[in-house]
DNA sequence: CTCTAATTGAGAATACATTATCATTAAGCA
DNA sequence: TGCTTAATGATAATGTATTCTCAATTAGAG
């Protein structure tokens, strides 16, 4: 019942601190395996689900996409997506000011907000004729 | 090859013109099966996608529910989801000041958005004990 | 070093949304 | 009214993400 420390274990782990943003399923196990050739994708989703069960990383859902996942962090924040490459960062800022509690106009009352931020990143943009 | 008006297809139309916001394939099958009930699963498939080749309708994504559907507006616009019944409501204002081509402090350039507010709707929260 | 059981890798199995198939129904033009 | 064929309903098939199975491996306690 004891949790061990494997290599994959680890590897999993080193990827989501290393990342710019959150990865899904398929890029965790693409950056996995250039450490470990022979890592199989249902390590991928056991290692992940084990980190979600400690709460060590959280699931990030965009509109459209599969589930990404991201180190655990303590502040809020929201995310941009590059239309080119696909590849998500996280940003540190938030321009929303609706804080938990608002009450709209209709008489609804806001708790939380997601955004996403779309466009085109800097390698993308350095990249293109 | 001409298209035909048939009383399901105009019903799925008049569902999603009478609803207060996006809809998913599940949502509009059971509302429009109060009018018809022996409608098929797979004609609200295909009429959705009829809408949508003829651009009648929008698709709208949002973090991790499946596909929902709106009869197009022109007026850029974002969404409130309901917590409690999990509905989804069209929101007639936009509370993030960042127009398209603006840059950020690390360079990208932004071009679109998409926010979504959750909270508890009117109806919930009267409802509740 | 040994032993137990957690972990792994590969592929089968599952879950679920969406599309395809096909016989039947019915819209709408002549 | 008749005819052509788009549309429908039921269900099988498909695609894709995720989980399960099981034999083999290996972390870590004793």
């Amino acid at each position: 019942m004891n949790r061990r420390n494997t290599r994959q274990g680890e590897t999993i782990l080193a990827v989501l601190r290393n990342a710019e943003g959150p990865l899904g399923i398929s890029d965790i196990h693409a950056r996995a395996k250039e450490n470990i050739a022979s890592l199989g994708l249902a390590t991928v989703y056991r290692a992940v689900n084990r980190l979600r069960n400690d709460n060590d990383i959280l699931e990030v859902e965009l509109p459209g996409e599969e589930a990404r996942y991201e180190v655990k962090r303590n502040h809020h924040h929201h995310h941009f997506q590059c239309q080119k490459c696909n590849k998500v960062f996280e940003l540190n800022f938030c321009p929303v000011q609706i804080p938990s509690g608002t009450r709209l106009a209709n008489g609804f009352q806001v708790l939380e907000h997601h955004l996403t931020l779309y466009g085109v990143c800097n390698v993308c943009e350095t990249s293109m004729a």
